[in-house]
DNA sequence: CTGTTAGCGCTTTCAT
DNA sequence: ATGAAAGCGCTAACAG
């Protein structure tokens, strides 16, 4: 009991098998290339002795590793863990393994992750990134790690990414909310460097424009639940007639907040006195308080894509540089509907 | 421009120096070892190459991973999302690394994840199970490979665990309904086959049982936002004398669904009718349409518990089989609020 | 304090 | 179809 067995090598494979140690790879790699009897005997004192393939020996060698890593902002947010999740699907197939890291939103803990995943040589990265990372991932591709943005492009610079059109989203909210007959709109969201906060809000004021309606932007410090809660008791506090009678919530996490804050206890009613569009569409927007309509982003298949991307490129197969852009598609539910 | 930058290695680096690799090995692994003036000659080279070593090749020699799997079920539950970022921030303290996978209640899966992670050497496995692992980790075990069960523990295995006292989160959960003046319980989960659901089941029973109020099971094929809309549907199928004045749903997402169906148009009203209490207390179950009373797990502590216990017993250090056991704590909300 | 050197376990020519 | 042997890049003795 508890008698640590020393790891097993291919030496000990081939010894059990009376083979070498190249007969050994050859049947853990190219097995057509091995008569079926020693293939059979081989196979079995794999079985008999439990042996497992040392990764960090065969990487070492080839050069390669089947790792890939994915850099999120938050975790915590169900459109990243969809996201994930679609990468970690498409991954699979591929025989690959995502490790997986969470800025937070820090450009300290995006560079410590993009660190370490370089010394680990992945094959390549996936990142939604934080603040600039446009240099750090140049330089990455110089040593043969390809690299896709995911959320976000950045022309120019040579780096593929999957993103979803987030000026289109913003158009397509305010659409939405203005055919409902809702002239003074609220943009809720920030901080206002978020590249997707200053897309969508583009989207919003377009339109806006276009359809002659106001648009304010209340800004909040993050996307998330309490944000948008602290966001909401703002405008609750407000005369009925200073307060918007829609908005367009940055995200699902921050729409969810805003319900909270207008339904519980403030006897505002939604959509009568406000109407609230979200975006991402996340699982929980159509359980909340008020089932919330919401800017969907295809974000299972943004991961998968994003993987499938970087397969394509990692290993110079394909050249980098393209960018593929998803379109936003409208939900609409209780939140918008009268 | 692109022209791809051969990888630099310790050798390139101690060349530029003017030292050995050994120096250079020294200066990246013991610096104090280093004098002062080598030490900034070596960084100064390792800063120019932009070299950053291959851990591939560390691990090789050193014989040990920095990477800790982590198995879990389900990453679209928060409850795991949570589990994971607390895992991920106590590694990052540690330097480790923590390689993700998602078994979605596969064991065929979840196998696969352990065998890849096995090929990756990780320091140890942190695994949240689905069906029958035990055998498999005692083998991990007997390979160097700790490993830490995740909410749920098997006594007498030798393999340790982090997990809440299932049992009393259910008995919790049946009091505080029972102290409404409720009596005719439902607990709506499943498949019954999952040990959580088996546990919170056994405790309501049990409260049931001392209380003297019935105790209903209603199954469910997963604890899914889905499911539990079903699963409503059918409780609002039935006359309401029929009808349970309470329901304990095995965990919040189910409880998101009863609610969802309860309140979409089927004026039954929560909790005049029907009381709720959810499990896990994830971040959504205070934004429903009814915000839900819900059995609390430290789900980050949970994470970072389990990393700690793994570091802890990773390389001999610790002996294993320790079970560390949070209680489950009541948190009331407008689902069981008069 | 620094240099030399022998592998870690695997893959991959190159012979046979 | 199989074997022999040379490393991949690094660390850890051991000398000096």
């Amino acid at each position: 009991m508890g008698a640590t067995v020393a790891s097993i090598s291919v030496h000990d494979v081939a010894s059990r098998a009376g083979v070498s140690v190249g007969t050994v790879s050859n049947v853990l790699n190219r097995p057509e290339r091995v008569s079926p009897e020693t293939l059979e005997r081989v196979t079995a004192a794999i079985r008999d002795l439990g042996f497992v393939r040392n990764d960090a020996a065969r990487q070492l060698r080839a050069g390669s590793s089947r790792a890939m890593g994915l850099v999120v902002p938050d975790f915590s947010n169900p459109f990243f863990s969809d996201v994930a999740r679609g990468a970690q699907d498409a991954a699979d197939e591929n025989g690959s393994v995502i490790l997986l890291g969470n800025s937070d939103r820090s450009v300290a803990r995006q560079g410590f992750y993009l660190d370490l995943f370089e010394e680990q040589r992945v094959r390549g990265m996936l990142i939604a990134p934080v603040g600039d990372v446009e240099q750090r991932l140049v330089r990455l591709r110089q040593r043969d790690i390809a690299a896709v943005l995911v959320g976000r492009s950045v022309p120019n610079s040579g780096l593929s990414s999957v993103s979803v059109d987030d000026v289109a989203g913003g158009e397509r909210a305010v659409e939405h909310l203005v055919a409902l007959g809702r002239r003074r709109l609220a943009l809720v969201g920030g901080p206002s460097s978020m590249q997707a906060v200053i897309d969508r809000l583009a989207g919003a004021r377009r339109a806006a424009q276009r359809l002659g309606a106001g648009l304010e932007v209340i800004e909040t410090g993050a996307l998330t639940i309490l944000e948008g809660r602290a966001a909401g008791n703002r405008i609750v506090a407000r005369t009925p007639a200073e307060r918007p009678d829609a908005v367009f919530a940055a995200n699902d996490l921050v729409a969810l907040g805003l319900v909270q804050s207008f339904v519980m206890g403030n006897g505002l009613s939604i959509p009568r006195d406000i109407a609230i569009v979200g975006y991402d569409d996340i699982d929980f927007a159509s359980s909340a308080v008020v089932p919330i309509s919401s800017i969907r982003q295809p974000s299972v298949i943004i991961g998968r894509t994003a993987v499938e991307r970087l397969v394509a490129e990692a290993g110079g197969a394909e050249q980098p540089g393209v960018d593929i852009q998803f379109q936003p598609t409208l939900v609409v539910r209780a939140s918008t509907t009268l």
